[in-house]
DNA sequence: GCCAACGTTGGC
DNA sequence: GCCAACGTTGGC
């Protein structure tokens, strides 16, 4: 199973309106990178869900319920688009600079592509950020 | 195929 | 509001 950070701006869609909802498709991703690592994405796998803008951290846990399938936004039928569902919200929300400031997260692919929307995350990574919300 | 101009994302 | 990073577009 692998691990993902995937973002959204809150004013748009936070991770509250995710749990309001329960299940959501994560639409709207129109970066090559991003789509290639959405693609990669299996039913089960774990994601966190990151507030970009405002906040600016790391504030739940959903699983991908449905793996890649075109993106109902997309007219042009060239982006696709995942499901995913709230599983967890965090204790305490884990900034940016919290991560940032961490030596065990100096090689999270978002740390070093900060426009990169959809990202991989280690296990390694994903426990020290869920056990950070614990602290 | 190169590169300048321009647009978008996202942190601050 | 500014700016860095980076993706896209378009002229050549």
């Amino acid at each position: 199973m692998n691990y993902w950070l995937m973002k959204s701006e809150p004013d748009v869609f936070s991770y509250d309106d995710l749990v309001a909802k329960g299940k959501a498709e994560w639409d709207g991703v129109r970066n090559h990178t991003a789509q290639i690592n959405m693609k990669a994405m299996r039913r089960g796998d774990l994601a966190l869900f990151y507030h970009s803008n405002i906040g600016v951290e790391a504030v739940g846990i959903m699983e991908i319920v449905e793996e890649a399938a075109p993106d109902s936004t997309d007219e042009s039928g060239k982006w696709i688009a995942v499901h995913v569902h709230a599983r967890e919200k965090l204790a305490k929300p884990v900034t940016l600079k919290t991560m940032k400031a961490d030596p065990a997260l100096v090689g999270m692919v978002m740390l070093r592509q900060s426009r990169l929307s959809v990202s991989p995350v280690s296990k390694a990574e994903f426990d020290h950020i869920v056990a950070l919300s614990k602290a």
